[in-house]
DNA sequence: TATTGTTATACTCTATAACTATA
DNA sequence: TATAGTTATAGAGTATAACAATA
């Protein structure tokens, strides 16, 4: 009879639960989360906005839930929704230049926030790491 | 600059999010889902029954979590709570014989739903990854 | 007809505080 | 005084369904 703690559907679910319960607090000294400041860096990364479409893709999530996260991003200046040229039923969220400001500091804060836990693996065992979640959740190409 | 694809918090949410889906979809067939279920094991494999303390501490929930999924599953016959004969305020919680039968196929669906998406990796790389979950949970003894 | 974003709703999960009974 | 369990509550996360505007 397998263990519990041997289910690594149940190791995952807890090493998620940690790291990001230690990242949120980091992320607190610059009032973010772990899931508006995950929409903040796609938007910094996207020049010139990405759709909310492809931001609910990205992250796993239903578009409707990314309407609340892109809000609350613009109502503090950090994002902005501009309509695409191509399609004007798309909204495309680009960051402002104080998001981007911003999001320098929050990166450092979640890279020491994420490393309480993880910094327990070597470098080289956080790649493998890595690549292995990589695969468990990239689409199948 | 790091890209948001490269985070493994950020990995391990999505991993955890996935994979804890289908383990649901799954388990839903027992009308269970992976809390619940993770208590019934718990209360399986602890011969005597487990404190709610300890189910609180093992999977990482605040004790007044614990109750409703405890009570749950006793409204349905799948476990017992007992008052432990060593301390009156703890309660010991047991699984029945019917909570022993139900667990045996609940443990088969589990499995398979997580590995939809953990199947994408050898077992050897499972065991990989198991190890490094491992060490990133546990307590640092 | 199908897609993007939106609103609404309900349920699960997470986080705290306070209470009781025992120790 | 501290601990095990409980109750209550609020906030965050998840899951669906339906709608308006646009393609």
């Amino acid at each position: 009879m397998p263990a519990l703690a041997d289910d690594i559907g149940f190791l995952l679910s807890r090493a998620s639960g940690l790291v990001v319960r230690a990242t949120n607090d980091s992320l607190a000294e610059v009032g973010l989360r772990v899931r508006p400041y995950s929409v903040l860096v796609l938007a910094c990364d996207e020049e010139g906005g990405i759709s909310q479409r492809d931001l609910a893709a990205t992250l796993g999530l239903d578009p409707s839930q990314v309407v609340a996260l892109v809000d609350e991003l613009a109502r503090r200046g950090l994002v902005e929704r501009t309509p695409s040229p191509a399609d004007r039923r798309t909204k495309l969220v680009a960051a402002t230049a104080r998001g981007r400001e911003l999001r320098d500091r929050a990166t450092e804060l979640a890279g020491s926030g994420g490393q309480q836990r993880l910094g327990r693996l070597t470098p080289a065992e956080q790649a493998t790491l890595r690549d292995l979640l990589t695969r468990v959740v990239d689409d199948p190409a």
